[in-house]
DNA sequence: TTTGTGACCGTAA
DNA sequence: ATTACGGCCACAA
């Protein structure tokens, strides 16, 4: 898979994350044809930003923290807007429990793993 | 060409 | 709840 296209496949699956929802980086790997390689999300991520507008921000880590260290201007603007959706964002994290976004296709490969 | 470095992750201690 | 480790891989030095 051309890293351009893999690029574009993740931007279109942040761009499924509904308002108020968040995804963890693994899990848009996962939906973007790309298990196992959460690290190139992030990189996707970054180059977006300076490109079209992307709901960048519902992107968390597995266990909800933000990947941004705490206190930085980054994490700052990801807590603003997440809690903005209703999120609350506490000391850097969100609870995945209650606001990971679960879509269908996701499901179905989380069955088929267990 | 080799090496270090991440907007990461699952597992194990 | 943390820390450590191995896996992951594009990128830059």
């Amino acid at each position: 898979m051309p890293k351009a296209e893999a690029i574009r496949q993740i931007q279109h699956a942040v761009m499924q994350i509904p308002s108020g929802r968040v995804a963890s980086y693994g899990q848009i790997a996962d939906l973007a044809g790309l298990p196992g390689r959460a690290r190139m999300v992030g990189r996707a991520l970054r180059l977006a930003a300076e490109e079209q507008p992307l709901p960048w921000h519902r992107v968390v880590r597995a266990d909800g923290k933000l990947a941004f260290p705490a206190g930085s201007d980054s994490a700052n603007e990801q807590r603003e807007r997440l809690v903005s959706e209703g999120i609350p964002v506490v000391n850097n994290r969100v609870a995945m429990s209650q606001w990971r976004w679960e879509p269908d296709i996701y499901e179905l490969l989380h069955k088929l793993k267990y």
